[in-house]
RNA sequence: GGCCCCAUCGUCUAGCGGUUAGGACAUCGGCCUCUCACGCCGGUAACGGGGGUUCAAGUCCCCCUGGGGUCACCA
């Protein structure tokens, strides 16, 4: 098989959704696996819902995911224009010769005439749905082409269309299940399933991924290649992502949007790899690299089931790809949240670098790691009130400036030399560190909950330390009822 | 309702005729401990039901049940 061409065909509407993106990253995987191309393209052909900033919403989704395009809006290609909007005269070029041919007729029967048909039959059958239109244009050829109408496709109500699933296996749908679908709307913009067609078509693509909620298309989309001339592509239906109830994965369930999880502090490889994870496995492992996953994936192993969305799952993963990171491009990515908080440092701060090794451990994503950072890059830390209140307290205060004392005379500002010296004071004093612990941390960092003590000393530094536990030990003096 | 897809712990899954049914997340104990984490040790927990095929079925076939999707001049 030669190099694979795959495409992902999103629909400007709004957000670039999580599931979505599912699909085409196995596309992207294999595209990339194989030395084949990966084509972007806009299916903007639906005037009501798209809008031109979505159109942006989506670069920026799959750039900060790292899905670059071989082919496509902004990098241009082979087959420009890659907007659907901007290939209109392909389509109706492509739905004359199926009228020439006699696979589509000019159907002139307008909405209200399908209304009626539709209430009709609705009034016959009581049901709502199983609606199949019968145009009485099927057969006519005297219509006026200058004159309003739609383009039908003349679908075959006898013998069946199969095709081999990369995922799903064989499939097989009776033509009696089809219908004359529209190809072209009367204002000459195709209908997604034809456009689909003539582009993918055109395009060269030899591979289609897609979500499963797609297989319906699937069969009509063969039979407008055949009646093409062309052979149709493989295609891959993908099981869907479920929210935990079970339902389609929706906003109610679950951020949903890519650029949601990168503005919640999701690094955009954890985000490959939960989703491509949700539905593909490979033996026993659960954390890859982008480099493993595009070594790795194989079509074999997805699943044919969906998979619900787990959040504590997508966190752990989170936190596992944040461990992995090295700190100094780990910092890079953490400095736009600490600017957030109001911290301004650039990602080569000592401070920040010499902290990382203790937060990593204590955060799942950027966000919580710049939270965790916090106190460190501040001039004083900002006390939680309840820590406050519970330990910088005037029986803590002589506690605090002996702690003081000690670690202006410890030998060296390190962790084995601060220990040294702070467990040589509990002995002489009769002391557990319990008693000591918390009014120290929540001197130095404002938290009750923070890295080892010593951890905290060092990354501080000396200075910062000792101002620290000196301004803790006058709150405590002072007694201070901030409650009051 | 028609059509299509799917079915192993709560969740994601391994399994591709013979396994004490494995791992991960979650959960519950314990260890570590200056807090919180991390880490480590251990526990609870699954083949939806019924028929076949076979010496042997979680693995193959059929039915049922259950879940999902889809039935547009949306994508």
């Amino acid at each position: 098989m030669s190099a694979p061409r795959v495409r992902f065909a999103p629909s400007p509407t709004g957000y670039l959704h999580i599931g979505g993106v599912r699909a085409a990253l196995y596309g992207w995987l294999w595209a990339k696996q194989k030395g084949g191309e990966f084509i972007l393209r806009i299916e903007d052909t639906d005037q009501a819902r798209n809008t031109e900033e979505s159109v942006g919403i989506i670069f920026e989704s799959l750039r900060w995911l790292g899905m670059d395009w071989d082919e496509g809006p902004e990098v241009g290609g082979p087959n420009a224009p890659y907007f659907q909007s901007q290939r209109l005269e392909l389509y109706r070029e492509y739905a004359d010769k199926l009228i020439a041919s006699g696979h589509a007729y000019r159907c002139y029967a307008g909405k209200e005439e399908l209304a009626a048909a539709r209430a009709e039959h609705k009034l016959r059958t009581g049901q709502d749905h199983g609606f199949r239109f019968q145009s009485p244009w099927r057969e006519r050829t005297d219509g006026d082409a200058t004159q309003k109408h739609v383009v039908r496709f003349k679908a075959p109500s006898k013998g069946v269309i199969a095709w081999d699933d990369l995922v799903k296996g064989r499939i097989e749908v009776d033509n009696a299940t089809q219908q004359d679908f529209v190809l072209m709307r009367p204002n000459g913009l195709p209908l997604y399933s034809f456009g689909c067609v003539v582009d993918d078509l055109t395009m060269g693509v030899t591979l289609v991924t897609r979500g499963d909620d797609h297989m319906i298309n699937t069969a009509p989309q063969i039979l407008m290649y055949r009646a093409l001339g062309a052979e149709p592509p493989q295609f891959a239906h993908m099981p869907m992502v479920l929210g935990p109830d079970g339902k389609k994965l929706s906003k109610r369930h679950a951020a949903v949007s890519v650029l949601e999880y990168r503005d919640m502090g999701y690094l955009p490889d954890a985000v490959l790899n939960y989703l491509v994870r949700l539905g593909w496995s490979h033996g026993d492992q659960e954390i890859f690299t982008r480099a493993e996953l595009v070594e790795l994936f194989n079509w074999e192993h997805v699943g044919s089931g969906s998979g619900r969305y787990d959040q504590k799952k997508f966190l752990h993963v989170s936190a596992e790809h944040l461990r992995a990171l090295p700190h100094d491009e780990l910092a890079k990515w953490v400095v736009p949240f600490l600017a957030e908080r109001g911290i301004e440092v650039t990602p080569d701060d000592a401070t920040l670098l010499a902290a990382l090794p203790y937060l990593t451990p204590r955060a799942s994503t950027l966000i919580e790691l710049a939270d965790a950072a916090d106190y460190f890059l501040r001039d004083a830390p900002v006390f939680e009130d309840k820590a406050r209140r519970k330990f910088l307290i005037p029986e803590n205060a002589e506690t605090l400036r002996e702690l003081t004392r000690r670690i202006e005379g410890a030998s060296e500002f390190t962790l084995e030399a601060l220990e040294a010296s702070v467990k040589a004071w509990l002995e002489e004093a009769d002391l557990k560190m319990k008693q000591i612990a918390q009014p120290a941390r929540v001197a130095m960092s404002g938290r009750t909950r923070s890295p080892g003590l010593y951890e905290v000393m060092v990354v501080l530094g000396r200075e910062r330390t000792l101002e620290r536990l000196k301004a803790g030990a006058a709150l405590a003096e002072s007694g201070v009822d901030l409650s009051a």
